[in-house]
DNA sequence: TGTACATCAGTGAACGCGCGTTCACTGATGTAC
DNA sequence: TGTACATCAGTGAACGCGCGTTCACTGATGTAC
């Protein structure tokens, strides 16, 4: 039984982009490559995706996509990268909106418009689902979401604290970020499974963060 | 541009497995095979995993590994059922269990104890947590955790219905299925990042679930 | 306004390698008599 | 208890293909004068 040649450790992978597109030639060059990407995941799936095939279907040839990314992981890297900058964003502009209204009551009377924003942003993304499997299942990438949702989670931790008039400690960050990863594998499991009515799956999933929170927060 | 060669349309998939073990020897063959892949799994993820590596870490040649499976996502798919199996017997046995001895208010009390359970059944398994992300991320495989959370949920959903005497509807379809993803995504919440502390967090978890049931039994 | 030149962007061709898959085969196991 | 035989299990060798990656190169774009 011969495993010498069976090692075959996981090892760190570059995923920082090389060449940035200066020229709007090769901006459209670099958007060609992502676009394609979010395209073959759905139909190839990320564990047949390719160099390769993406420079096929951006219509370009291989090494001019090797200007930009040194890697696959690159590629998926970069269109994970920005789905998660788009769901952040679609979370503080809610948060932030809400916030400066009111309190945080308002903020959880709103929950649901929260899912239905960041269902919407991800879905709108061509391979929105598959872009986030991908980032949970490819150990190089799985950083780029976790990161994200510790910073989300961070800035609901931090405005919990601070109107409860509390440090933050261990058990609001957890609860903060039980809120957030809930509320993304709300948003996933309605992408995922389409013989679930999407409307009612936000709606109850909305409720469970309220009822959540409900009692936690100091009666006005 | 060409593009005339850049289609490839996601294909079914054979998924079933070939020969059934039948002697001694073969059946160490055939359970050295799902140990190899869930090895691999872990090492070189679902992007990378194939049926020569997994047939070398198994020590056999990769045409006794065709004899058992088609291709690696047959394999997956058996190390993945076996997997959705272990969880949907610990449900199964910890809802039974307390259903035994009283009413929902009793299991609804116990829904830490479930999610630790299924935690431990998830942690135990090598490669645990990757098979569950690969179920998720690789299309021909989706089926296989969806129906298992099918078939959980509308156990839940039986049982709710019954104990309000209502017919299980859209909602309680809804809420059961909620609730039983949101569960395994804790529980795989837990299993992604280390930096938690996986105690509390179920600990929170089971409290959010049990709030989300709370107002809806009817009261003793 | 024209053109020479620097820099940016993309190409064609090639490489070695591991992939999935199949074949005819040898060897191991179990059983009928 | 021994052995012939059927069936089950695993091997060695081979195949064509797509993979990632690199090279020296041609072509496009922008700008200095």
């Amino acid at each position: 039984m011969d495993r010498s040649s069976g090692i075959a450790v996981r090892q760190s992978v570059e995923l920082l982009e090389k060449n940035k597109p200066q020229q709007e030639r090769a901006k459209r060059t670099y958007e060609g490559i992502l676009a394609a990407a979010a395209e073959l995941l759905i139909e190839v799936g990320v564990e047949r995706i390719s160099t390769n095939l993406v420079a096929e279907r951006a219509g370009i040839t291989v090494p001019a996509l090797y200007r930009y990314f040194p890697n696959k992981y690159a590629v998926l890297n970069a269109l994970g990268a920005a789905l998660m900058d788009k769901q952040n964003t679609a979370f503080e502009k809610w948060f932030e909106h809400y916030l400066s209204l009111g309190d945080l009551q308002l903020l959880l009377d709103n929950v649901y418009e929260l899912l239905k924003l960041t269902f919407d942003v991800t879905k709108e993304q061509v391979g929105g689902l598959e872009i986030v499997q991908a980032l949970r299942a490819v150990a190089p990438l799985q950083e780029v979401r976790l990161a994200s949702h510790r910073l989300v989670a961070g800035q609901l931790a931090a405005i919990v604290a601070d109107v409860l008039g509390q440090p933050i400690d261990e058990r609001i960050s957890v609860q903060a970020r039980l809120t957030i990863d809930t509320s993304y594998a709300i948003v996933e499991m309605a992408l995922e499974d389409d013989s679930l009515p999407t409307e009612l799956l936000l709606r109850e999933g909305s409720r469970m963060m309220q009822l959540y929170w409900q009692g936690f927060l100091p009666a006005e």
